[in-house]
DNA sequence: CTTTCAGTTTGATCCACATCAAAACACAAA
DNA sequence: TTTGTGTTTTGATGTGGATCAAACTGAAAG
């Protein structure tokens, strides 16, 4: 018994399958690292990413401190980036969804900066980033859109400082809402209706609020007939009037 | 009367200076773009950055929403990066000193994101990002070393919003007088005494608190003998306390 | 010199959100 | 079915930092 258990332990963590990528046929292709490629370039890209590796529910990717040796790109899933300080307080700093890049934050110092936990059953592209740094250099327009997708992670965090330095807790909710509606948008999915893949806790962790909070804007928000919300799911119903909650101050 | 005028409100915007850059001889080669390069790849960085430029206190290096087309380097001096919110809100997202690359959120999507004010008068050596581009390619070194620099401002901005979404006001400012004095003294300047180039505040802005609180926490400071302050220039008295304070929770 | 002004300090008061507490609910395992 | 566990909701109370207000400082301008 203690020997199955164990090799669930060691298996679990990650599930590895040498899978060739299929970038050319995937639907997330333009959302994606291959974003605008011919389809000459688009066969180079898929002979780097051969590795698709599935991550359940709640385990991790990668740890803060493992080594950095390749970026991800999600290909189905939902994860969560969580930074955890000495003291044991960690904050959630991102959540990630289909044809998002992941593990960026490695480059830097050869080891990654944040824990990437999975929300539901995911399925990751892995990219090996000596690889990736070789062939961007053959390739301009992949160069270039790793460069993009590398400063628009800046220009995101950037936006979620001014959420947690600026803003109220209702309208940081708003902001959180509405930027989930459009990214589910972006992918072809309802940009009204969603289920929520993460708890109120992870919400507020993210926000820089308690769960509380979190909970009491999205009662307020029902109150006002802004939202519909039963557990995870979420319906917005006056999408109009979350903007206006987030772009005027509006208490 | 009206001519002078109106030429020195067109000049002090930005005055030009075409100068070779010398990076071989500059003293923050290793903390700024080439660092690690040999002495031929130099020769090339040098060729690319060829516009020294001068920014008067209180100008800007670039605002939101100009069109992108070069990072610069930080030859001396001091700048904060501010972000505009629709209503007017506002937060300073970063401080940057000699040595430090500044513009990178443009690239994402072609445009500025922030503004960059000179704290004091500064000059910067411009980098057009189309040459960048095209020597990475080239020089490995120059390729790596330019994904950390990204990356590196993704983890910066993952401990800002870890500052402003768990740590409390007195630990905000610990961290953020224990991270000044750091990167001083990676400069060669005192970890210990130094001028702060900004005002409580633009301090308070960046983390997410109000110039009085800012105040209090320093003269809480004062009065529990870890740093004296006057004005704007601080001596740290006791660094091993105000790591304490934002290592620990402590109140 | 005086005036002006931006920046800072300090005190008094307020309030948005945290904290504490308890109940309701969903869902899985026994 | 019960039991347990994790999540969410809602209410009551507390508090850290915001806000309001006033005085002070130093530097620049007249």
């Amino acid at each position: 018994m203690a020997q199955p258990e164990l090799a669930r332990q060691q298996n679990t963590q990650l599930v590895l399958a040498e899978l060739k990528a299929a970038c050319a046929t995937c639907n997330l292709r333009e959302l994606c690292l291959p974003a605008g490629l011919s389809n000459e370039e688009l066969d180079q890209i898929e002979a780097m990413v051969n590795i698709c590796r599935k991550i359940r529910r709640g385990e991790t990717l990668y740890r803060a401190g493992e080594v950095f040796d390749a970026v991800y790109a999600v290909r189905s899933g939902f994860f969560k980036s969580r930074v955890t300080y000495e003291d044991g307080r960690d904050q959630v700093t991102g959540f990630s969804m289909a044809g998002e890049i992941l593990g960026m934050d490695g480059i830097g110092q050869g080891s990654h900066n944040c824990d990437a936990v999975a929300l539901e059953d995911s399925e990751v592209c892995s990219i090996p980033y000596t690889r990736l740094e070789e062939l961007s250099r053959e390739i301009d327009g992949l160069q270039r859109h790793f460069h993009k997708l590398m400063s628009r992670e800046i220009v995101r965090e950037s936006g979620v400082m001014m959420l947690l330095g600026v803003m109220r807790a209702e309208e940081r909710i708003a902001a959180f809402l509405l930027n989930l509606s459009q990214r589910l948008n972006a992918r072809g999915y309802s940009p009204l209706e969603f289920h929520l893949r993460m708890t109120r806790e992870e919400i507020g962790s993210y926000l820089g609020l308690k769960l509380e909070t979190v909970s009491r804007a999205f009662s307020k928000f029902h109150k006002d007939g802004l939202i519909e919300v039963e557990q995870k799911f979420v319906r917005i119903r006056n999408i109009e009037g979350l903007k206006q909650i987030y772009a005027h101050h509006v208490n």
